[in-house]
DNA sequence: TTCTGTTTATGATTTAAATCATCTTTGAAA
DNA sequence: TTTCAAAGATGATTTAAATCATAAACAGAA
């Protein structure tokens, strides 16, 4: 998710609420059931969310890439409810808890900025899931050109909408045969009514 | 999602911002371009967001269904970007944009409430795309299950995590042979450590 | 109590996408 | 300017889930 306005949202906190770390692959930010300390944002890298159940079961809750962040919901809640861990070398910056607490209650700027924020967060992922529930390769590719997700390479862009970039390929070529869409060079495709 | 905390959030509105009205199939709350209001809770039935593009290509955005709600990022845009049309019969609550916003500046424990309630959707949503994301029925079957996403019948169960019914009860019998779960009873399973 | 509709459940068949393999194109580094 | 790695592209094969079909279990209405 594009989050280059997280930064410049956070940028207005005191420089002692910001505080980057580097994690190598494998090492944690945090693990559940710490105290919260505040949100995250990435640098680079990826960072995974992990809940582990009683019974030793581990289950995936996030997986946060570069420009995203993570542990939102932290700032209302006393612990972790989940594991932070780098699956490969990362930077990362925490943003503390008590200084958004209090920004958010005595600067209605900030409060509207971190609402609309959430808010466009929620939009991004409903898309995302309704995308992605497009049970159709040939569709669901089409939809996320229209979305304008392919902004680099074919195989980012395969592993985003959720199949294999062999698949999409194969619906690309498909929708060029079928005048749905057009090549526009390699790996470059416009849908009619797409802007040059 | 559950939203039985929106009401309440928003309860403390006064009621001239609160409105409910009732859609037929095929009506819509709002549409394309249309100046913005306020933001949506479903009370019963099901709404659509749709977006049309220049070539009238139609995109879903997002479906709300009962205790849900939508065109939260309208609180902060001029005009709406999609269109909400009503899947079949439906009884919605808009939340004035005006009201909302002049809490959020005005009132610190709603800016709080709102942004913790939008951290927890977000939470929400980004569980929701890793679970999908499980490319295989059996251990996508086992986390949902995990996750308590089993409430009341398959078939539910089946449509929120995108798999067939069939494909569903084929992993529950899988589950249970393999020892992973235990049936509990007509469509009832739990899994080593839940509670009874 | 019987009828009816729905959910649970499983078997057979089809199908679409994953996987595996191969080759081309391209761009950057040696 | 050759060499190499990675992305783009497509073909062949496998596989897992969708689909279609059927039936038992159950719940509620007549």
């Amino acid at each position: 998710m594009k989050d280059g306005l997280l930064l410049e949202l956070f940028a207005s906190l005191p420089p002692t609420a910001r505080q980057e770390f580097n994690l190598d692959r494998g090492q944690t930010a945090f693990l559940q059931g710490d105290n919260t300390l505040g949100m995250y944002g990435v640098i680079s890298g990826k960072i995974q969310l992990q809940r582990h159940t009683q019974a030793g079961v581990v289950i995936v809750i996030h997986t946060a890439h570069a420009e995203g962040s993570f542990a939102e919901a932290s700032l209302f809640s006393d612990h972790y409810h989940c594991d932070a861990v780098a699956l490969e070398t990362s930077r990362i910056i925490r943003y503390d808890k008590k200084a958004i607490n209090h920004r958010l209650a005595t600067d209605p700027d900030f409060a509207i900025a971190i609402t609309k924020r959430f808010a466009m967060q929620i939009q991004f992922y409903r898309r995302q899931l309704e995308l992605i529930a497009i049970g159709n390769a040939k569709e669901r590719v089409f939809a996320g050109l229209v979305e304008g997700m392919l902004k680099s390479d074919i195989k980012t862009f395969a592993s985003q909408i959720g199949l294999s970039h062999e698949a999409v390929y194969r619906a690309l070529a498909n929708l060029v045969a079928s005048g749905r869409i057009e090549k526009a060079g390699r790996g470059k495709y416009l849908w009619n009514g797409a802007k040059k």
